[in-house]
DNA sequence: GGTAAAGTAGATAGATCGTTCTATCCATGA
DNA sequence: TCATGGATAGAACGATCTATCTACTTTACC
């Protein structure tokens, strides 16, 4: 289906030139699509915009919960596995940041259907986290998540500005230092 | 002076609304001032960005140096009160992120200048964490330091998201912890 | 092999973008 | 009183934007 390679084209240009910086022209012209199949697949560039946030979560979410499936299976703390998963993600597709923060950035003021969806998936984040945190039987489980989120939000924000490596490995070492102080 | 105001409408909109989804008219709209003020004070829409991002900084720093000079004057913890401005300052004016993140996520691929002036600002919030983190004897400073500023970029990041006071609850909280173990 | 769907190229519309230009207004100080 | 200079409104420029339309070609399937 030609769909999903203007969404993947999509997305890659919306990440690395952001949303009003990448016109349709550019999608089509990179995808080698004509300007109809984009409209017939998306209604209007707004919505192609979110269905370009579906695709992306889509994938960080597989390779989040694998990470936490196979730490399950070895028995190993679900609650690190994904703060690990997470900075694996930076690494490999996080280079310019969160894509749902740049898109709030962008279209807040103007698409409320953006600002829903993004706060949507941080909200769905968090809460994976306290779930994950309470199984473990840490206290104080809504807290430590917020906490937890700030390290993974703040690394991927400092990603495109730091150097990448240096940022997860602080990333890892004070999530660990957090989860140590009120873990069993 | 006019262009300060006009300074002010920009940021102020710009901030709201992105860069690129505020229009050069929408700025003098704003500001109630003639197209030609504007161009006389900044020759393009580019500089106009970067002189928002210098204004944005000024005030910044100043809020966060006088917490340390404050701090220092009554023998406190000069990262501690770093850190505590941050959050103060999320709480009266970073309601939307941060906007040296937002200005690099449109600009990034077509403004060197844009990426330039991020990076150094990003660099220099460490750098100052370091020096505080040094003079009051903390080991591994450079370490602790981008910890600490994933926990203010995070914090900065969330902010947007979910409910502000209870994101800068958990920043101070977070970063007492990873401030308690390491100190002397 | 024929039919229906999917994709193509390209013109087009109407709006908005950043920028420049002109012509007029109004304040200040000599 | 008059000149100077800054600010004004608004027209105009070419470029670019999203979106629509038409007419033609390819693909896939019974």
């Amino acid at each position: 289906m030609k769909r999903d390679h203007v969404l993947a084209t999509a997305e890659r240009l919306f990440y690395e030139e952001g949303f009003f910086g990448t016109g349709v022209d550019r999608v089509i012209a990179e995808a080698g699509v004509a300007r109809m199949t984009l409209y017939k697949h998306f209604k209007s560039k707004d919505n192609l915009v979110l269905a370009v946030l579906d695709r992306r979560a889509d994938a960080y979410w597989a390779q989040l919960e694998q990470a936490v499936s196979q730490a399950r299976e070895n028995g190993h703390s679900a609650c690190r596995a994904l703060v690990a998963a997470h900075g694996d993600w930076l690494l490999g597709e996080g280079r310019h940041g969160c894509l749902f923060l740049k898109a709030l950035g962008e279209y807040a003021a103007q698409e409320p259907a953006v600002t829903q969806r993004v706060v949507a998936e941080k909200k769905r984040l968090c809460d994976r986290m306290e779930v994950l945190l309470t199984e473990e039987g840490h206290a104080h489980a809504p807290a430590l998540a917020v906490q937890l989120m700030l390290l993974l939000e703040g690394a991927t924000a400092l990603v495109p500005v730091m150097e990448a490596k240096g940022v997860v490995t602080q990333l890892r070492a004070a999530a660990s230092q957090l989860l140590e102080v009120r873990s069993g």
